[in-house]
DNA sequence: CTGAAAGCGCTTACAG
DNA sequence: CTGAAAGCGCTTACAG
C-alpha cells in the first residue's frame, strides 16, 4: 500500500472544486450553503476518504464536545447503568464521554478533575466519592468548569437525583401497613448524602408510626449484609428497609443461609430495582429509581448548564416508585 | 471577580524570567534543564494558576494520549469490572479512556469508532458487539488505528482474553470427577467467539469421557436462565456447566423456586468469578478469569501496539482457575 | 539556556 | 460563494 498523505480541507475543496472556507462550512452541513454546494463537497470528502480532526477544531473554537464523567465505582450496578443512560443521552446530543472511575477516592478524583481541566472538556458530571468535601463546588466555580453532581450531591449546584427520603419512606410504611412493627434499617455505613437521606426517610416514618427506629450497619457489599441478616436473632426485626438492592441481595441470601425464608420469616425491601431485582429468589420489593433515566436526566441538566452558564443551576428531584414483588411477602407465591 | 485573561505558556515565561522554550520545557519536566530552573517554571506556573491545554499539544504533536474504548455492554457486572481494569492501568500509563458503551448494536459500535478516529485518539479497544464482522480489522488497519480487541476476539490482531476453552474443560472435569453423568451446558444463545469456546471446552471434555453433550439455550440473563432451570424435569441432567456466572445465578434461583436446592439437587458451575458469587447462596462455584486483570492486560497490550505498531500482534491468554465453592456439591456447608 | 520562527488543521471574519 | 488571511496554544528545530 503506498504512503497516504493525511486529506484536509484543502484537499477536500480542490477535489470538490470549491473554495477552502466553503468546503469547510459545507462539511458541518451550514445551511448558509446551498444543498447543492453541500452535497459536492461531501461526495468528495467521500473519494478521498476525509477524516475531520476535531483536535484542530477544539483548539480554535474552544468547544470540545466532550464532557468528563467522574463515577464513584463503576463496578457498582447501579453507577454502571446510570453510566449507561449519561453516555446514551450525550451520545444523542453529539457529546463523547471521557471516564474516570474513581473507585471512591478523592485523591484519584481530584487528579482526574485536573486532567479533564487540561483536556479540556466542555463541562464536568460528578458522583462525588464519598468524603468529597462541599469545597469542590466552589473549586469548579472558580474554574469556571461547567458541573453537576448526580445521585450524590451538595446543597448547591446543578444536581440530578432520586427523592431519597420519599423512597424510604414509602417501602417504611408499607411494611407498617403489612403490621410490622419492629422494622430495622439495614446498612449506610458510609457517610454521603445518599445514606443520610435514606436513613432520614426510615427515621421520619418509623417516628412518625411512633415506633423505635433501629440500625443495623454494614457497608454497601453482598457480603457483609448477609452476615448481619444471617445473625439477626429470632426475636430481632421483623422486616428490613435496606440501604440498596445490594445489601438486600446480601440480607435474602443471609436469611436463606440461616434457614429463614425472605418475605415469610423476615421482610426485605431494597432500594433502586436494578435489573437483577425483578429475577431475584423471592423477587425483590424495591423502591425504583431508574438509574438509565437518571443518567439521562443529569446529561440533560449539565448541557443546560454548559450552555447557559449565567442560569440558576438546576435541581431535578426524580419521584421514586415502589416496586411490590415477593420478598416483603405481601403477596407470597409460595405461601399456597 | 475580575475578568481572568487565560493563562499561557509565554505568560508563566515571563513570570519565570525565562524563555518561552524554555518555560515549555520545562512543564514537561525536561531533563534537558536544570532540576532548579524547572522548578523556577513550575513555581511560577503555579502562582499564575496556569492550565496545560492538551488541545493545542494534541494537534502539533498529534499524540492525544487518549484511548476509546468500546464496550459492548456495561451493565453487565463482567464488562463493568473490565473496564474499571482498563481504566486504572491506562490512568497510570498517562492515558484517559473515552467511553462508548455499544449495548451490543454494530451500528452504534460503527458510528462510534469513526468518532474515536475524527477525535482522535491514539488507539481503540475493542469489546465487539455480537454480530461484529471480522472485516472490522481491516478497516482499522486501513485506518492505520492501533487497535486490540478484549474478551471477544477475531483469529488474528492482537488480544487479550480468558482461555474459554480451558475454562469449560475444568468445570466439565470436575463434575465428572464428582461423579455426574447427564451434564448440561446451559446458555450460549448468543453467537460470538466466547459462547462457541466455552461450549467447545464443554463438548470436548464430554465427549473425550464418552457422554452425549446437552444443550439447554438460554441468552445471558438472570431471568431467562431461571426460566428454564425451573422448568427442569426430575430426570434431566444432575449438573449444569453454564454459559457464565449470571446464567449459573439465574439457575441457582429456578432450581430454589421449583424446590430444589442447587448443589445438592443439581450441580451449577458458573464462569467468570464476579464479584457476587463468593457471597451468592449457595456459593458459586465458578471459573475464574478476574475481568480486572483481563481489563489491565489489555490495556498493556494495546499501549504496546501504539509505541510499536510494525510489531506482530500480541494475542494474551489467560489461563483460568476452578474455584471450587457450594454450587457444585463438592463440599456441602450444609449437609452435615 | 535564549529567542525568533514555523507549523499542526481547523474556524472565522472580511472584502469582493 | 470566493480567496487570502489571522489566530487558537502548543511543540520543535535551530542558530547563537
Amino acid at each position: 500500500m503506498p504512503f497516504m498523505q493525511r486529506i484536509r480541507i484543502k484537499d477536500v475543496a480542490k477535489e470538490a472544486g470549491v473554495a477552502l472556507s466553503t468546503a469547510a462550512l459545507a462539511l458541518r452541513d451550514d445551511t448558509k450553503l446551498r444543498e447543492e454546494t453541500r452535497r459536492l463537497v461531501r461526495d468528495a470528502a467521500a473519494r478521498l476518504g476525509y477524516v475531520y480532526d476535531r483536535s484542530a477544531a477544539v483548539m480554535r473554537s474552544g468547544k470540545s464536545h466532550t464532557i468528563g464523567l467522574l463515577v464513584c465505582e463503576i463496578t457498582n450496578p447501579f453507577y454502571a447503568e446510570l453510566t449507561a443512560g449519561v453516555e446514551e443521552a450525550l451520545d444523542e446530543a453529539g457529546f463523547v464521554v471521557m471516564l474516570a472511575n474513581t473507585s471512591e477516592s478523592i485523591t484519584r478524583q481530584r487528579r482526574m478533575l485536573e486532567r479533564f481541566r487540561e483536556q479540556p472538556v466542555d463541562g464536568v458530571l460528578i458522583m462525588p466519592a464519598t468524603g468529597t468535601p462541599p469545597s469542590l463546588l466552589e473549586d469548579l466555580e472558580q474554574w469556571r468548569v461547567p458541573h453537576a453532581t448526580v445521585v450524590r450531591g451538595f446543597r448547591r449546584g446543578a444536581h440530578t437525583g432520586p427523592d431519597n427520603r420519599a423512597g424510604t419512606r414509602m417501602a417504611t410504611e408499607h411494611l407498617l401497613a403489612l403490621g410490622h412493627r419492629r422494622i430495622a434499617f439495614l446498612g449506610g455505613l458510609t457517610r454521603n448524602s445518599v445514606s443520610r437521606e435514606r436513613w432520614d426517610g426510615y427515621f421520619r416514618a418509623m417516628t412518625k408510626a411512633g415506633l423505635a427506629p433501629e440500625q443495623l450497619c454494614c457497608r454497601t457489599d453482598i457480603g457483609e449484609a448477609a452476615g448481619v441478616a444471617e445473625a439477626l436473632p429470632a426475636d430481632g426485626p421483623t422486616a428490613l428497609v435496606c440501604f440498596n438492592d445490594s445489601v438486600a441481595f446480601g440480607a435474602t441470601l443471609g436469611l436463606l443461609r440461616s434457614g429463614r425464608m425472605p418475605g415469610r420469616d423476615v421482610a426485605v425491601i431494597g432500594f433502586d430495582d436494578i435489573r437483577e431485582a425483578a429475577a431475584w429468589f423471592p423477587a425483590l420489593t424495591t423502591v425504583r429509581v431508574s438509574p438509565r433515566e437518571i443518567g439521562r436526566a443529569a446529561a440533560r441538566v449539565l448541557l443546560e448548564r454548559i450552555a447557559d452558564p449565567a442560569a440558576a443551576p438546576r435541581r431535578e428531584i426524580l419521584a421514586p416508585t415502589l416496586v411490590v414483588r415477593e420478598s416483603c411477602g405481601a403477596h407470597l407465591r409460595w405461601k399456597g
